[in-house]
DNA sequence: CTTTATACTATGTCTGTCGTAGTATGTCTG
DNA sequence: CAGACATACTACGACAGACATAGTATAAAG
């Protein structure tokens, strides 16, 4: 198996994570599990990358945040906002766009 | 038309090159206007970005260069390595785990 | 009672992209 | 023949996102 450069994922981490808040509010540590379990652990986020992923995500208002004690530890939830929906489904929309520009330059019928 | 976030090519941009100097070799200006065609004026590659690239692949030695004069001005060529080729096809397949990976998070189906 | 899992925060580095600017030559147009 | 435009680069610096490293702190499990 090829080793993923995560310069490729970059740009679309954020996606990931609002993927996963659109269905329901999370917290980092549920949110890196869902994002290995949802790849069959082709892709395992970094902690840093992640909670670096909030904070910006959080500055730019497209999810918000609120603690929660209930389970005895101290846990940050996220929530995506409306801001947020939208720029998911923009970043789905760009996707194609990416997809077929890449694909340009890709061949598979080049061995030799 | 979405614009385009460069930050998603970021990492493709030399599979860009490395395709276009597959096929023979050729410089800075005529690979710009190729990606240009290629992508049907959807994606420009600046100028900057693409001779950075030209530095990182020769420092890695997936091209080499020569200098040529024919055409009364001095021009630039790189021409793709064995070694380039190699990493040129290592990327393709790379980028079928890729559209796998980001395609988990991608719906079509969310419009409210 | 120690390991393991959970749930983060802080700090700094690195890489690739891009903005800005400048150099220099060739070609086209009025 | 002058000035604009296309060609063909180089230099420098800024910035953002990913990640390495490290550390804090609590809960559950054996």
């Amino acid at each position: 198996m090829a080793e993923l450069s995560s310069d490729v994922i970059r740009g679309y981490t954020d996606t990931m994570i609002l993927y996963i808040l659109y269905e329901k509010p999370s917290y980092g540590y549920e949110i890196q599990k869902m994002i290995r379990m949802i790849t069959n652990e082709k892709f395992i986020i970094k902690e840093t990358t992640l909670y670096s992923a909030f904070s910006r995500l959080e500055k730019a208002g497209q999810i918000t945040s609120f603690t929660d004690m209930s389970s005895g530890k101290k846990r940050t939830y996220y929530q995506i906002s409306e801001n947020g929906k939208e720029y998911y489904r923009a970043k789905c929309e760009e996707w194609i766009l990416t997809k077929e520009i890449v694909e340009c330059f890709i061949r598979g019928d080049r061995n030799g």
